[in-house]
RNA sequence: GUGCCCGUAGCUCAGCUGGAUAGAGUGACAGACUCCGACUCUGUAGGCCGUGCGUUCGAAUCGCAUCGGGCAUACCA
């Protein structure tokens, strides 16, 4: 893949430091070094130029020099032209340049080139990495977390693609183990009731009271009739197991999809139980010698890794723990699937296991180091000024399909991509159902369906978006295009640094900054009825910033609309 | 008790591997369309960056301590 226009620049500059410096080197004016560190920035504040590098201040130690001095007879051999405008030395000793826009304009070129790919990179190389998210329980429907946990893992899924990795979507079903039991009794209670009366048949305590229990067993009845109240208890609760569980998966697909996320692999936890995944792992355990019996349970001692408390991999009555399914799990995506590297997204309640996780895997030998988890702090819903609780017992719990039916799926993926994972969250759920420009989606969109209008209207005109090569460029010279210039060429970038840090929020934040941008230089710059030639300029800035803002909406799978 | 996350403007949050005078949005106040969509823009006010030490030429950023809020510490998942 091409290399960008801001690499371009950075290693230019780089480039006219380092000679600089041999020169001066050469000249005796500064001591040699071999561990030579060309850093540059770009200053918040304009008026020190529009990159600068603090390599002076770095050196100072080593040349035993002080940093203006060697700031000074470095610019004294840095040869001015090109794109540079002029270099000076400030402060404690940076080194500042100021560039003309010469470098600039031909990313116009690079989006016409690239249109829909531009801002793809191949810096994944193509490594195979998954990303596992929600993975919500079977026994119900979605929560407020699952619905920020599905916005982030979908967007980081897709930013991974954008930067070059070979990413799969992957949603873990939970299909057996205690919950599934619950679930088995809670359905069998409802089921019994039925036919028995509610007084006759008592609900466990520990089960799940919401109606969906109830339907789902009204739902069996009406097909099955009567005839499994005199079954074998454990044909009874399978039949109604299978029936109710796959409705469920089936919702739950559903329900995602209508969220916008398509998986690539629905993986069944009981697939592991029953290939005998589970029961290896458990061998492979007791062979690393980490393992020790008591009370009737086998342990994992964890505490061998550092940890407080050893932890249970088979229980008493003889069935693995979940923590035990779940090596097996990490250990299918790992070995027996070979990912490079497998991302999962948790919440903050299940922060305890990560440790303990990685812990097990380097016990089995297997690298720790290809397991990301990304700890998602809890949302805390938020009505009419109080915390609204999230419990599925309650059965009054706000689904996903809840908040879709209030909100807009654009501003609910949008409104859970503005922070990142680890911040506290409150989502205010009258703010969020107000269509209203308080919510950044709308100004975002807004900002796409202006683009598309003066299109549209100079269309009609008869002018035309024009090949770079046809444009005069340099016309583009107000403050606003030329920051709107910077912000577009600077995509690729962000894409890199957001991917590297697993932060699609990043990218939303940019979505709005550049929306930002283009409003002022809408309010600033006329296209319609300036000079033909200064029009033709503006109209192709403000068809590369459609293609990036519609490039960028599309990464995040929210809608790019061409009115309003 | 121990571990992790958070603490930056009234509110919601940015601040990249330490850099020069700490930034947005929102709210408040004052303005801008006979002109490409005012779902927009411009300006003003608002900060001991929780607190205290330390490292450094230089700290919101790194280290230690401390205070406050959240979460976790199951033979649940």
């Amino acid at each position: 893949m091409s290399v960008t226009i801001v690499e371009k620049l950075r290693d230019n500059l780089t480039k006219i430091l380092k000679d600089a410096y041999n020169e001066a080197v050469s000249a005796g004016e500064l001591n040699h070094t071999e561990n030579l560190v060309i850093n540059l920035e770009e200053p918040r504040e304009k008026s020190n130029g529009d990159y600068s590098s603090n390599m002076a201040m770095m050196l100072a130690k080593e040349l035993r020099n002080a940093p203006r001095n060697i700031a000074n007879a470095i610019v004294s051999h840095i040869k001015i032209g090109g794109f540079v405008d002029r270099c000076e030395v400030a402060g404690a000793g940076f080194i500042n340049f100021y560039l003309n826009n010469s470098w600039l304009y031909p990313v116009m070129e690079e989006i016409e080139l690239k249109g829909k790919d531009f801002g793809k990179s191949d810096l994944g190389k193509n490594q195979k990495y998954m990303v596992e998210f929600v993975s919500a329980n079977p026994t119900g429907p979605m929560h407020m977390g699952n619905a920020r946990g599905g916005a982030l893992g979908d967007c980081l899924a897709e930013l991974l693609k954008w930067a070059g990795y070979d990413v799969t979507r992957e949603f873990y079903i939970n299909d057996a183990g205690n919950q599934i039991e619950k679930f088995a009794n809670s359905l069998e209670a409802r089921y019994l009731q039925i036919y028995l009366g509610e007084d006759k048949v008592s609900f466990p305590e520990d089960g799940y009271q919401g109606d969906d229990i109830k339907e789902h067993a009204k739902a069996f009845a009406e097909i099955n009739g009567e005839s499994y109240v005199n079954a074998e208890e454990k044909d009874r609760k399978d039949a109604l197991v299978a029936y109710a569980l796959e409705k469920n998966v089936a919702a739950l697909k559903t329900d995602l999809e209508n969220y916008r996320i398509v998986y690539d692999v629905w993986f069944r936890e009981s697939v592991l139980h029953n290939s005998g995944e589970v029961a290896e792992v458990i061998e492979l355990f007791k062979k690393s010698g980490h393992t020790y019996e008591k009370d009737g349970a086998l342990w994992f001692k964890s505490t061998d890794f550092g940890e407080e408390k050893d932890n249970v991999l088979v229980r008493a009555n003889g069935i693995p723990t979940y923590f035990a399914a779940d090596v097996a799990y990490h250990r299918n995506k790992i070995e027996t699937r070979g990912f490079d590297k497998v991302i999962d997204i948790w919440g903050a309640d299940h922060y305890g296991h990560v440790a303990r996780m990685k812990n097990a895997l380097s016990a089995l030998g297997i690298n720790p180091d290809k397991l990301d988890v990304i700890i998602m702090q809890l949302v805390r819903l938020m009505q009419d000024g109080e915390i609204v609780r999230m419990s599925k017992r309650t059965g009054k719990a706000v689904t996903l399909n809840d908040l879709l039916e209030d909100t807009s799926i654009d501003a609910a993926r949008f409104f859970f991509n503005m922070r990142q994972a680890d911040s506290h969250m409150v989502f205010d759920l009258d703010l969020a159902v107000e269509q209203s420009s308080e919510n950044p989606v709308y100004y975002v969109q807004y900002a796409h369906a202006r683009m598309c209008s003066i299109l549209n209207l100079l269309k009609e005109d008869g002018i035309k978006v024009e090949n770079y090569s046809d444009i005069n460029v340099n016309l583009l010279s107000e403050p606003q295009e030329i920051e709107l210039l910077k912000k577009l060429a600077s995509l690729p970038e962000e894409i890199k640094t957001a991917a590297l840090a697993y932060e699609p929020s990043k990218i939303t934040r940019y979505s709005v900054e550049l929306a930002t941008m283009f409003h002022a230089f809408y309010n600033a710059c006329h296209v319609r009825g300036e000079d033909k030639e200064l029009t033709k300029a503006r109209l192709k800035l403000v068809d590369s910033t459609r293609i990036v803002l519609s490039n960028v909406l599309t990464m995040l799978s929210i809608d790019a609309p061409e009115r309003m």
